[in-house]
DNA sequence: CTGAAAGCGCTTACAG
DNA sequence: CTGAAAGCGCTTACAG
């Protein structure tokens, strides 16, 4: 391998002033040096070497995108449309910045220091953060600046970028009501665990109240995630006396299965049962009929992310901000007037 | 930062033996010793620094997974419910490796040699490879083990894992025929172009010359990608006088694309237009009908992938290995006895 | 089983 | 504008 000596020896100059120009001080070497000294590394292909430049320098220049393992042994990505979308866009952003990224996925708090530490990263994102006290935990103890998205909690020094989820919701249970739906029914992971899903329940009962509703308790459906517990939630509104004639769901997937099931049990979408996602990703669009859904960007998203990440990197102060993007509806089939 | 001269100090031992503990080498220190040093070790949480790790020993443990970028600016994860999928599995198995993944999206081969020499990395996974010229290049001048998923070239030496395409195509385009189809169109992205998609197009054409069919080259869709592809076939063949009855997609997206375009043009799929996917990836099951499909168990490809890139790094002899992975037909609701 | 010393490829003060 | 020297945290022969 050729190295920062070898450039030097056939520059007849000492590798401190290779070492100058690798690091673009042209205050410290002349223009013509400059120009010698770069036409030899091209010739030879030269790349610094980075394990011998994050010794010294304690920075390696690395990014970790941080994935936290649900439940069983799939990685979190497998299943989410959406969290390939924002890795892809946080790797070109990163990439672009001169920054590497890697991809952990971990369970525990303490794997994610050690491969910080053990790589002295210069940041770290983490993307679909689980668990409360796991999360809390994580912000924390991290050594290194930390972008988290889509949880964000007020006691805690942290950076965040979240959605209006609160809005998003009430937005998307407003229209049913607009379109003339009153019995609108709500379905969600864990109502009562995760702050962005109680946003968007509060968003939910937001726009009920202002028509003077009170959400039913029978038409809350918790503990329902993905494709299947769309599934199962069509399977318990098939079994209804009195069903709902709307449901807002709190994920494009879950509102899918909702869909699919409905139809499969003959209930059709959207003349009987209209239906809300959320986020706007692929399956959305997918689905006959399309999905009526509360859109996001996720490349203005990646990008506030990373935007906040290289700050907080380059300010050893700015370790406290909150973002907020808004969300909008995008209609499409899936909601019927009644 | 806590270095391995601090443990050292404190354990009264040379830094040398504290090494022997991190690197098991048993046989080097005896028990007691490694017991008093781990404890030190845990208790001051110590983690190695990788970057000097990496700097003696030539080898970082990080293994790139390399993205073409294709045409535009989006990375291909995007879009590909596939590629997302892949890389997950993959970064799970090589965590369990003790290997770091960094994922690295690229537009020239000089960026990817770059990245692997400045990182010194133990090996490369290509997903999604594109274009003949720029792939046959990065295999010839890549200085580290690397694996290729779905391509391979005869006359170069490689690490491939590819599916049987031919056979998968065959088995579907067989099964069409058996359900009493005699008119079967294709559709695929650049027939000609990618050796995947020939291979594909081949096991098409196998079957039907079985059953004495010569292709008709107006059901052939060329130049058709994901799911707007499939709508843009679907536009085509509500405009012909002598449609087929069934049509062999290349992708799931495709397929579903087909499946949808049809239907809003007003003709039903199965009963008027069958339609068989590639992949039995997401979007096979939400679309409804669910998508007939040749199916790939993509943890056994990640798997078959892994263990190739491990072996290579260990043995610097194995550089030419083509696996070549089973498919199944996935009998779903989108194909109708003719 | 344990240690002293050299060195991986680079950057950072410190001099000139 | 340029250089000689020290050192980042670790591993690897070489001795004992």
């Amino acid at each position: 391998m050729i190295t920062i000596k070898d450039i030097a020896a056939e520059a007849g100059v000492s590798v401190m002033t290779v070492s100058n120009v690798i690091n673009h001080n042209h205050a410290r070497v002349s223009p013509a040096t400059e120009q010698r000294i770069r036409a030899i590394m091209e010739k030879h292909n030269y790349v610094p070497n980075m394990a011998a430049r994050s010794l010294i320098s304690k920075s390696s220049h690395i990014i970790a995108v941080l994935l936290p393992i649900w439940h069983a042994s799939t990685a979190s990505m497998l299943l989410d449309p959406y969290t390939g979308q924002l890795v892809g866009c946080l790797e070109e952003l990163l990439r672009e910045k001169q920054y590497y990224v890697m991809i952990c996925s971990f369970e525990r708090v303490e794997q994610v220091l050690a491969i910080q530490k053990t790589w002295q990263m210069d940041g770290m994102i983490l993307v679909m953060p689980h668990e409360d006290v796991l999360t809390r935990d994580l912000i924390q103890k991290s050594q290194a600046p930390l972008v988290v998205f889509d949880r964000h909690y007020d006691d805690l020094q942290m950076l965040s970028v979240c959605l209006d989820d609160r809005k998003g919701e009430y937005t998307a249970t407003k229209y049913l009501l607009e379109q003339g739906h009153r019995k609108i029914g709500f379905a969600a992971p864990s109502i009562y665990e995760s702050s962005v899903i109680q946003d968007r329940f509060q968003g939910y009962l937001d726009a009920l109240g202002e028509y003077g509703i009170t959400a039913r308790k029978d038409w809350l459906f918790d503990n329902v995630v993905h494709q299947e517990g769309g599934e199962t939630v069509a399977a318990a509104l098939a079994e209804m006396r009195e069903k709902p004639s709307a449901i807002v769901a709190t994920a494009d997937l879950l509102a899918c299965g909702i869909v699919k099931g409905c139809q499969e049990r003959g209930i059709r979408v959207p003349d009987q049962m209209s239906v809300i996602g959320f986020d706007d990703s692929m399956p959305a669009r997918l689905i006959t009929p399309e999905l009526t859904t509360v859109g996001q960007d996720i490349r203005e998203k990646a990008a506030t992310g990373v935007r906040l990440l290289l700050q907080s990197i380059e300010d050893d102060s700015f370790r406290d901000e909150h973002i907020v993007l808004d969300v909008k509806l995008v209609e499409r089939q899936s909601v019927q007037k009644s």
